[in-house]
DNA sequence: TTCTTTGCAAATTCTTTGCACCGAA
DNA sequence: TTCGGTGCAAAGAATTTGCAAAGAA
């Protein structure tokens, strides 16, 4: 099943409406594969005054649909929320580069076991996590130490 | 060496200044073990009007300045920032519990194991990490499985 | 004295809401 | 025809900033 199908599906079992901005946000969300938060989806679009224009508050109430959908993943990161795809995408977690912002995506069949240990010995329910390691990249890292040699000369 | 003494160090060294805010900001930091964010923290300050007021402005930017000073550990969190102790605390991780909004510590060397096994794999400078378990405490379980017995009677 | 700090008010950033009109089913 | 959806403007929540007065060294 598609994205779209499955957001089809998940409208109708709503009684939800298939609008004209609803297929233009999950064509261009579902377009690419990067994460993005709310302005970089706007950017994107159609500018207003243009056809096919969306505007601020629907990208916000769509993005949540898609969210409740089970389409899309949201995270903060820096006090912002972050989207990525998640229907048909398997569990990972990230590194998060602090120079260029850039999210690497990992998977670590360990870590879903220290999730059930922990939670088996807290006797707590876990419902999802959020792994994600800060730090510079390797491009950073290169870039930087390129920086300072110049500056040398 | 206590986290005052530490903040005082701090201060000379960056040739800053040592006020009765932030005197009266650490005092009620350190005071007890919680985590918090900057909202709590105003609630236990003496009210505007009364001796040993801080403002608004001034507990965010002292805050800045404890995490800047390695007093405190900040995080993100639905949104807000939370802080809890970092100086002279062991490294660990948390479960939170979505229904009691209640912050849970855990240790896991595993999870440390992880985060160097991956940063080498990606070749990518780890500076620290962020595991964040979602879910249900056990005491929001059992009260919720009580509240549905009484709505059966 | 000098330069940092503070409180106030206002600005910012990101996100949500109220409401009148529009439009899918 | 009936509700749900949309854009607009405005409101909110959390945090930050400009500035003049206050205060530490």
């Amino acid at each position: 099943m598609t994205p779209l199908q499955r957001f089809e599906e998940y409208l109708q079992s709503k009684g939800l409406r298939n609008t004209d901005q609803r297929r233009q946000l999950l064509e261009q969300v579902f377009n690419r594969h990067e994460h993005f938060d709310a302005d970089q989806l706007i950017e994107q679009l159609p500018a207003k005054g243009t056809i096919n224009y969306v505007s601020r508050p629907t990208v916000y109430r769509t993005l949540r649909e898609f969210v409740d959908a089970g389409l899309l993943h949201r995270f903060e990161l820096d006090g912002r929320s972050v989207y990525e795809h998640d229907y048909g995408y398997p569990q990972h977690d990230h590194l998060y580069c602090t120079k260029c912002r850039k999210l690497i995506e990992f998977t670590s069949e360990e870590t879903i076991k220290i999730r059930e240990d922990v939670a088996k010995l807290h006797r707590f329910r876990a419902k999802e996590h959020r792994f994600i390691i800060h730090g510079i990249c390797d491009e950073c890292v290169k870039k930087r130490s390129r920086d300072r040699r110049q500056d040398r000369v």
